[in-house]
DNA sequence: AATAAATTCTAAATCGTTTAGGTATGTTTA
DNA sequence: TAAACATACCTAAACGATTTAGAATTTATT
């Protein structure tokens, strides 16, 4: 049976106090150089880590930042939106950076979440990361809060919900892709996505999207709006609502990719030709809209920055500051599927 | 500022000695039933927590399984291999029905991660998620058993890697696609995935694939072997340069789904249709290959049950027993890329 | 009524660190 | 030469739980 060394056991070795031990491996300058160097060669050669058990517990801190996944309930189990993934991916790395470790773990309504973590001191902050949809669980929020847990949301920053908040400046986005459509010479649309109190960044896309639509001079009903959640079955079942007028729309805008990769599957499915029948646009940017057929325009969220971002604040509410809520830029990425660019 | 409560402030509060608390609130019958209630309402009302830190330091376990993902150092890194992100979900869960905490992490070849989690106690146990070449971690792997870390390794069971693994039957996927494929009337194909010793999968679908040509009284040299990773961009380059006898090949055998959809976006790209012209087949099955135009014909790895697996199977080796390795079934995922099914 | 057994609780040791404070040395300063 | 000060180390007390051993109380048995 594998034992493992403690500092005691350096100390001993080293014939020094436990106490210095612990020291000289934190490069103290209470211990002299000589002796510094001494310990570590027997620590390494005993193959000594630092128990972070004993570690975090003495010093009231874990060095471990959890992530919350909260999930479209609707979705498949089995699958994971790709931008959240996406996310999860800088925010990994944005953590590792910073010398912290990440829990991940995905939630559903009836999970006590909003205790288990930093109040157990296995982390030292959580990130909630969401398609914007938290209306559910504001008042776990509140209690979050009350309970002074170091927290921060992935979404839209606003007053309804307690706590700081980080998201992509949606209604910029849905202003700016919708403004390049009708730049192209689109005039009649149609909106895939729920834009209700339950998908707030939807919801902004699609405010951007009427926005562009008047400042352009359109009438505003040139625009229909059709709910879907962000999958390709929803995007799909939506173009297929309204293919009894499709000569009428010029453009779709598609709350994200997924809705989009499902509304040209069906637009295909239908003998409508994207873009000369008509143009098709998402929002995400995930790695497969480069590759469908045609390439997806869409709308990017730097989720590299973001990551960066979520942890970064994250961090300094940790050490005891309050950094403000934060909207990251937007990009437009041109493809084929809006037609002419 | 907020200040937690500790198991004495409950015991002050009843009463009663703070081992009693701590028998209470784990539902000792040592504690009378009444003292336990009442225990337990005042530990609700101060909204007290167990600390994992002091909880775990006397119980030297930590409840906390680590993944480790290793990617293929060639991608990019914001982009994360989609199978290995079902994966992810997939252990994420299981875990968490385990009652475990999951810790993810990116590892690159420099980090010396083989000591890193289990030694430190800040993980019981250690997921290793790649796409099956650990060839260059060998040692590390050798050490990892040596120090009788708990581990499990996702890849190909064999002799060559210390320690258990969990894999699907890379083999048998590769034979049953291509027999397929044979049996629709295909005759001549090209591989399109690197079958060297650092893709150990890929070299196993290969060989299934070589398996099935023989066993179907194909000659050997009716197929062609293209380097390519994991990769949309590796497929799409791995196509162009078979352009110039194009008309010989039946069918494309994609070593993984990213390399079909690239190798699809080169052939669209070039006039070649699919499947018309040419068939096309991948591997993994991720959530895109639905959605390509054709939809892709692939070969399923189930990562729910492959998740569940490895989880499983840690789980044991930390309560101290030695589960044998396991190769996991795999399914054909028969769609339109692959010509008449 | 005395003894044994069962029940319920307490005290203290333990996990492996970190860190405040103390104690020898030797070195400088007035 | 004693006071003042570094230097390099050590002792011991946390941190907050779990758990062993044993004490106190109640209940059962003879």
């Amino acid at each position: 049976m594998k034992v493992k060394a403690t500092s005691f056991d350096i100390a001993h070795r080293a014939g020094v106090s436990q106490s210095t031990v612990s020291r000289a491996l934190r490069d103290s300058p209470l211990v002299n150089q000589e002796t510094r160097d001494k310990i570590k060669a027997i620590a390494q050669e005993l193959n000594y880590k630092v128990d972070k058990n004993a570690s975090n517990l003495r010093q009231q801190q874990s060095r471990t930042l959890a992530l919350l996944l909260f999930e479209d309930p609707t979705t498949d189990d089995s699958l994971i939106n790709p931008f959240f993934l996406s996310m999860l991916g800088s925010i990994t790395r944005a953590s590792a950076q910073a010398g912290y470790d990440l829990l991940v773990s995905f939630q559903n309504l009836s999970d006590d979440w909003h205790a288990d973590y930093e109040d157990t001191n296995k982390a030292d902050g959580i990130i909630l990361l969401g398609y914007g949809d938290y209306v559910d669980y504001r008042d776990k929020l509140s209690k979050l809060e009350e309970q002074e847990t170091h927290f921060i949301r992935w979404g839209a920053p606003d007053e309804e919900h307690p706590g700081v908040s980080i998201g992509c400046d949606n209604f910029q986005g849905g202003f700016d892709i919708t403004r390049h459509l009708i730049s192209i010479g689109h005039k009649t649309f149609a909106f895939l996505g729920g834009a209700d109190k339950h998908a707030p960044e939807f919801m902004a896309r699609y405010q951007g999207h009427c926005k562009a639509i008047k400042s352009e001079g359109l009438p505003l009903d040139s625009t229909r709006h059709v709910d879907a959640i962000s999958t390709e079955e929803s995007g799909y079942s939506a173009v297929e609502s309204l293919l009894p007028d499709i000569e009428s729309i010029n453009a779709f805008f598609c709350a994200s990719d997924l809705i989009a990769v499902g509304a040209m599957q069906a637009l295909r499915d239908n003998n409508v030709k994207v873009p000369d029948d008509v143009a098709v646009v998402g929002y995400d940017n995930i790695p497969v809209s480069r590759f469908t057929d045609p390439a997806l325009t869409t709308v990017a969220q730097d989720t590299m920055l973001a990551g960066e971002a979520l942890v970064k604040n994250l961090l300094l509410q940790i050490n005891g500051e309050k950094p403000p809520a934060q909207l990251m830029p937007v990009n437009l990425v041109l493809r084929k599927s809006c037609g002419r660019t």
